[in-house]
RNA sequence: GGAGCGGUAGUUCAGCUGGUUAGAAUACCGGCCUGUCACGCCGGGGGUCGCGGGUUCGAAUCCCGUCCGCUCCGCCA
């Protein structure tokens, strides 16, 4: 029987017999005396056998790295002068008396050892061996306390976790669905949920009253660093509450989950509107780590020659910013050309700039191709404006208000990190006010949140006026991640109907959406919650740079599992059952073009 | 759908302006070693250079296609 994990022996052990049970970390063969690594969810120490304990000693020598071990021993004070400072059991040692292999191990694919980092493709092909890494477990091991946490902070503020079902109904809006076919209704198909939306209001409407759930939500969309195709939720959702009662609550929790799990007291949750945002980073989830601003000059440019500049500042679709990067005037003639290519990913046209070597001497001490466009008098004055200092180089964005708001918001990230601006820590914020509704390129409209987001006037003055209306929404960001979004929803038909009919879904409405509107008739309470990011609240603690870190079995950037080979053909069988026939043979790849 | 980076020993990489037998580190195997802790020393094995085609006397290296991994744009109510 296991009497202690590795991790957990210490001094306070001397001369107890223990045992242990584990994988061969590293093994270390001196001929006379052998030391064994042994590794455990818990930690390392070090077992070791010496000849006078022949058959186990015997045994120590065939060990190899990756074996499963039983060692049973007396823990014993190191010899002065092996005391490991290093090492958290480095005080003392396991003298080996037996040993049992449990089970052998082939050569690992990539070591795991901390000193060599193995390509991610391996990783996640041998994903259980990666995950035996102590980097990994450390991961695992935080997000099931934070889990816990939330469920704890959840059930004492009176909230009941409810599951819903995953296999549900296609929705018109939002993103890609994940289809399951149905055996028994032929040609009709279940959809993974995007989320338990829908679901978690008709709970409000059968009088749950608070319900949470860690929820794991399902997008066939194109994966990030920071999406996957399946993701975990905390999803929460209450009865009679305020758009402040789910901000407290959530702060709450966070407040308490920093502290806790990492001992990190969060500051003050600023409250932006959403117009703030847009304005002051052109992101509606702003990185507030990072002090630099967009400001506004469009006054300013009104009257300049400079078609770029003027063009823009005279369109009500227009916006022109500039932003000032301290120090940035020793960027070299390269840096600025791939800052250039940077933003142009985000469909600006250009990059206009204004070094500022030596404000006294006024235009003169200025550098920049733009400088014969522009008056002296408007030159200084932005620069004032922006408060440029000696040193500086300012950049400027003029286009269409969206193109300004994407290009520049994104290089106001790319500068801070640059100029190594971005403060250590944690800065929150809450992003309120957002419209109802957003212009699609094809001149329709999309909701902003979801359909079932309140907004904050009536009926009429919505359908009036669409892209005016405003919602009672509110995201929470983290360090420039949204970690979360939620609202008061409608709890009234007709607004509901009014939403439908703005987004020009009405029909549809009716066909997908009858059995909510039908809820909705049925005596709904007012209600609201929020859902937030598990996967990225968990990266975000853990300091890694992707949710697949945080996430045991996670999937490639196709959205397959090198592991399992999943997806994968199924047999001829399995697709008749589902009433589905295979498409007819298509020409081999790389011959479809010929 | 698009842009960029990468794919060479089990692993991490070098080699890439074409030219002997493709290297290093580490891992692995064998031997030696009684206090190491990324132990050390000696020896050894290990490669469809992602895949397919092309150019060439000759291709890891150049060209075309394709697959895979990563980052980003689009997309993600």
């Amino acid at each position: 029987m296991r009497s202690h994990y590795c991790g957990e022996i210490n001094a306070s052990h001397i001369d107890a017999q223990v045992e242990v049970c584990g994988w061969v970390h590293r093994r270390r063969d001196h001929g006379g005396v052998i030391f064994l690594d042994l590794r455990d969810r818990t930690g390392i120490v070090q077992v070791v056998y010496d000849p006078d304990t022949e058959d186990s000693f015997a045994t120590a020598d065939r060990v190899r790295n990756e074996y499963v071990l039983r060692a049973r021993g007396r823990v014993r004070a190191r010899p002065e002068g092996t005391v490991n400072p290093d090492m958290a059991t480095g005080e003392i040692e396991i003298l080996g008396k037996d040993l049992e292999i449990l089970n052998v191990a082939q050569t690992p694919p990539f070591q795991l050892d901390e000193h060599s980092e193995a390509g991610e493709d391996v990783r996640l092909k041998f994903r259980y061996m990666d995950l035996r890494r102590p980097e990994m477990q450390e991961r695992m091991r935080t997000r099931a306390v934070i889990t816990s946490r939330v469920r704890d902070y959840l059930e004492q503020a009176g909230y009941w976790e409810i599951e819903t079902p995953t296999l549900s109904r296609a929705t018109p809006e939002g993103a890609r669905d994940y289809l399951v076919p149905s055996r028994t209704h032929p040609g009709q198909f279940f959809a993974l949920p995007q989320s338990p939306q829908v679901y978690k209001q008709l709970l409000m409407m059968s009088g749950m009253d608070k319900y949470y759930q860690i929820a794991r939500c399902y997008r066939d969309e194109d994966l990030r660093a920071d999406r996957q195709p399946e993701f975990t939720q905390i999803d929460i959702e209450a009865s009679f509450v305020s758009q402040q009662d789910v901000m407290e609550l959530t702060e709450h929790m966070l407040r308490g989950l920093f502290n806790d799990v990492l001992d990190v007291e969060l500051g003050a949750f600023p409250v932006l509107s959403w117009s703030e945002a847009m304005r002051d980073y052109g992101s509606d989830r702003p990185d507030l780590r990072n002090p630099l601003k967009l400001i506004d000059i469009a006054d300013l440019m009104g009257e300049v020659e400079f078609k770029v500049f003027n063009g823009p500042a005279n369109d009500p679709q227009g916006r022109v910013v500039a932003l000032r990067a301290p120090g940035g005037g020793e960027m070299p003639r390269r840096v600025i050309d791939e800052l250039t290519e940077f933003v142009g990913r985000y469909g600006a046209k250009g990059l206009a700039y204004i070094k500022v070597n030596d404000l006294n001497k006024g235009a003169a001490g200025l550098q920049s191709p733009i400088l014969k466009f522009l008056p002296e008098d408007v030159t200084l004055k932005v620069l004032k404006r922006v408060g440029a200092e000696n040193g500086d180089v300012v950049f400027f964005g003029a286009d269409k208000t969206s193109v300004v708001n994407d290009s520049m918001g994104a290089l106001r990230n790319e500068l801070g990190a640059q100029l190594e601006m971005i403060a250590p820590g944690y800065a929150p914020c809450w992003v309120v006010d957002w419209p109802m509704f957003a212009e699609n390129k094809d001149g329709t409209l999309g909701a902003e949140h979801h359909p079932f987001t309140q907004p904050t006037c009536t009926p009429d003055a919505l359908l009036a006026e669409p892209l005016a209306a405003k919602a009672a929404a509110y995201d929470v960001v983290l360090n420039g991640y949204e970690l979360g979004g939620g609202s008061l929803r409608i709890h009234d038909q007709q607004m509901q109907a009014a939403v439908f009919e703005a987004l020009q879904m009405g029909q549809e409405a009716q066909s997908k959406f009858g059995f909510l509107l039908d809820a909705l008739q049925y005596g709904c309470p007012p209600h609201g919650g929020i859902a937030l990011g598990m996967d990225r609240l968990v990266m975000l603690m853990t300091h890694t740079q992707s949710i697949r870190d945080v996430i045991a079995f996670p999937k490639t950037q196709t959205a397959a599992c090198l592991m399992m080979a999943a997806p994968s053909p199924v047999d001829e069988h399995q697709l008749r059952e589902l009433h589905i026939r295979r498409r007819d043979p298509v020409a081999p790849t790389g011959q479809a073009d010929n």
